[in-house]
DNA sequence: ATACGTTCTCGAACGCGTTCGAGGTCAAGA
DNA sequence: TCTTGACCTCGAACGCGTTCGAGAACGTAT
């Protein structure tokens, strides 16, 4: 395949006037560029990108860390993410973690082997300081508060939207409340925030017994309420991590043949509307946009949104 | 950031025992290797990647082109594609279309200009022969029976099992069908293998009035049902396109106080099991892992599966 | 002792586009 | 007329890793 220097030596004008033809850069007289882009059009010649990002030192990569690509909020996340990059004329490279260090570590290595241009933790298993010590290789963004570790964040609020939810249970007479988590709450900032508002509603922190971990999808949701059944605790409600999981909570409760608790599920799914349950609305779409926004502008800002609590539809 | 020359330069080796330390190849004795080790350590020395790829003339990117990122079908796609792709090292780009040709022409082109190694169409607006063009440049699969353009495809069967849910709608004596479709009959393999199968279970082709078009998410389904209502059609059945648009459908005819045909979805989805619909699944995350399969090995056949038709759930 | 096969290392070319400094031309302004 | 500032083009260096051909050193088989 023909390259700049066949164009050059064939057209017989150097190879910096052919880069500034095919780059419709100034300074080419007519004349030039019509002869060059006829020799470009006879050899059916394009620059190679790779070479292109070798000299320009860029990719216009963007890696997007997620541990399953087949979740919900990673999805919602994911659309708004290749919307903005789309419109930023940035690629979007899919980086499946398992949660796995060893990974995540390697894909902080790919900034620094300037595989990507920047690299959006959508979500983590290595500690925010680990990630930060990567930040001199490229822009990096989390999805979630980045605490003291200054690293630019894109995510909603959740603390204000989960103590809403909570509060609305309490006032409704519920007091004994299960919960439902992704990860356990000493390593996720999502489950911190559910404590928390927990804590700031009820006046003190959920019981550990109360509080399933490790439920992502709707079989989760499933198992965690079965084992509440099996394990003998009556819950008044359960706040569930998604919609689809609190329909997983419904099945167990079905199954056993016992009285569903009043649920709110996350994330304003199909499922949770089909089954007219309360839910929060984290927005994840506008939360990936805002993430990509970050992750090719290089800002050291946050970029915050507000959740919303949907209590009925 | 040190290179490879930099660590010759130092190391008082040659840069091309140097390259062959860092990918640890033969012919380095201990001592060389232990010594460039070394200096390779202090200057914390990584490979560039986009050089690399340069030189070797490969990438390891799959480009995925897909119309929408948030619908089910490519989600699931998508999800096996990752999983495939992980598992090789490859790297999967997320490319939205839309179905707009320019975009498709445009990654297309991604392949000569060496951007991917290989290029899999989830769904495509362009003809195939214009695809199979560009075949010279880079592997090509695309997730549909690929017709006499020679294409490497991976899909699942879709005409057998449409027959079969179309069949047992007849036999359960339904014999107004309305059809949800997401493209037109003429430019879609899919649209096309739904009506052949109409015709081959109800002997003739389906009305033009009877089909409805464009429909790819629960509210296009409410939508096309409306319209449907409105134009006075009764079926006594409706294929739809996905569970989702089913629940769509179901709106549509709840809120016109209609009784809701008999319905069935596809893609198995949750809100289809939810709901108790029948329902066909065409195993995507399967297909997806196929068509990675194809897109890297660059052989030139199909791999197909087949769908099943789940009349009960 | 000669020949051959390994092992080890090097230099240079290669993949390919971008960009900077330099040098030449030409016209407008002083 | 001289200066100044576009405008146009070129050559070479740069970004950086891989790989091929060649050559040196050493051991072993004949």
């Amino acid at each position: 395949m023909a390259n700049i220097r066949d164009v050059a030596r064939i057209s017989g004008y150097s190879v910096s006037t052919v880069s500034r033809v095919i780059n419709q850069k100034n300074y080419v007289s007519e004349k030039t560029r019509a002869a060059i882009q006829k020799v470009v059009d006879d050899l059916d010649y394009v620059p190679n990108d790779v070479a292109r990002d070798l000299s320009r030192g860029k990719t216009f990569n963007v890696g997007v860390v997620l541990p399953h690509s087949d979740h919900p909020y990673f999805t919602q996340l994911i659309h708004g993410i290749t919307t903005a990059a789309f419109a930023a004329k940035y690629h979007v490279v899919l980086l499946s973690s398992r949660y796995d260090a060893e990974l995540e570590r390697d894909y902080l290595e790919g900034l620094r082997r300037k595989a990507y241009d920047a690299l959006i933790f959508t979500s983590h298993g290595l500690p925010l300081t680990q990630l930060a010590r990567y930040r001199k290789y490229g822009s990096i963004v989390v999805c979630e508060q980045p605490g003291a570790s200054g690293i630019p964040a894109a995510y909603a609020h959740r603390r204000t939207t989960y103590r809403e939810a909570l509060a609305y249970l309490k006032a409704q007479g519920y007091h004994h409340i299960g919960l439902m988590l992704s990860r356990p709450i000493a390593v996720s900032a999502t489950s911190q925030a559910t404590a928390d508002a927990y804590r700031a509603v009820f006046g003190s922190k959920p019981a550990t017994k109360d509080c399933a971990t490790d439920v992502i999808t709707l079989a989760d949701g499933q198992r965690a309420a079965t084992d509440f059944i099996k394990r003998g605790l009556q819950f008044d409600a359960i706040l569930a991590n998604s919609d689809d999981i609190a329909i997983g909570v419904t099945r167990a409760y079905r199954q056993a043949g016992l009285p569903v608790p009043f649920l709110i599920g996350q994330e304003h799914q199909l499922s949770g509307e089909v089954a007219h349950l309360p839910t929060i609305d984290h927005y994840f779409k506008k939360v990936g946009e805002n993430a990509l926004q970050l992750a090719i502008s290089g800002a050291a800002t946050n970029i915050a949104i507000d959740a919303t609590f949907i209590a009925k539809q």
